[in-house]
DNA sequence: TTTAAATACATAAGAAACTAATGTATTTTT
DNA sequence: AAAAATACATTAGTTTCTTATGTATTTAAA
């Protein structure tokens, strides 16, 4: 598990990147997704989750659809047009600082690497 | 320049390798530093910057050394053996977390890129 | 030469985003 | 039957950053 400084700013992409991939989905399992994927060195509370897509919703990114499964109602998220080039932007800006990053983390900037 | 929410938690590692490399800086050079390593796509800010600097020093990770200059007094802060490993850890796990990101944000997780 | 810009430190109010805790309810597994 | 997992949500408090402001010296420009 990454420590939580480093998660921060990062989970607005992410959201919008698996948003991008994966058409439509629902907030507890893009937790489960992210845990998948990173092999539990990223996991997503909701206490942060939930209030984000609420944002993103408000903010016109994304659009909720509810579908009864049993009693429950789940609530899936998927992209407006807006949020569908609003994700391109954020995902090209953080590959792009992530070469400024790595640049400064492990470039050759006078002395020997750390 | 960067949104700032991407820059978000990654000032504290950024801080750490530029004194692990330079063995001592003063908080205005840091500045200056990073804004002429990325070409001025990351700004840091007085007001962020001194404050965790102040903190690091508080967590035992930075000495201060006062060097006068003409009639000003320069503070040149470098790291201590706790600072120094706590360096190495830090960047460590921030290159590993970009691997980690870059398989979520272009990895082939089921449909194209984005 | 006086004015502006750069250097160099610092703090402080407010905003944003997250943590950790808590809550409700249903469904599945043990 | 009990526990765990699924699935939503909110909230108090913390951290960290932004923006603004303040002081003072030094250098560059007008």
């Amino acid at each position: 598990m990454y420590s939580n400084e480093l998660i921060k700013g990062t989970l607005k992409t992410i959201v919008l990147k698996l948003l991008s991939e994966n058409g439509k989905m629902y907030g507890y399992e893009m937790t489960q997704k992210v845990k998948e994927l990173t092999d539990g060195k990223i996991i997503i509370t909701e206490g942060a989750l939930y209030p984000l897509l609420h944002k993103l919703e408000a903010d016109g990114l994304l659009i909720t659809e509810k579908v009864p499964i049993g009693k429950r109602v789940r609530k899936y998220y998927s992209l407006t047009d807006q949020g569908s080039s609003s994700a391109s932007e954020k995902i090209a800006e953080f590959l792009d600082y992530m070469k400024t990053m790595k640049f400064i983390l492990q470039g050759d900037n006078g002395l020997a690497l750390g």
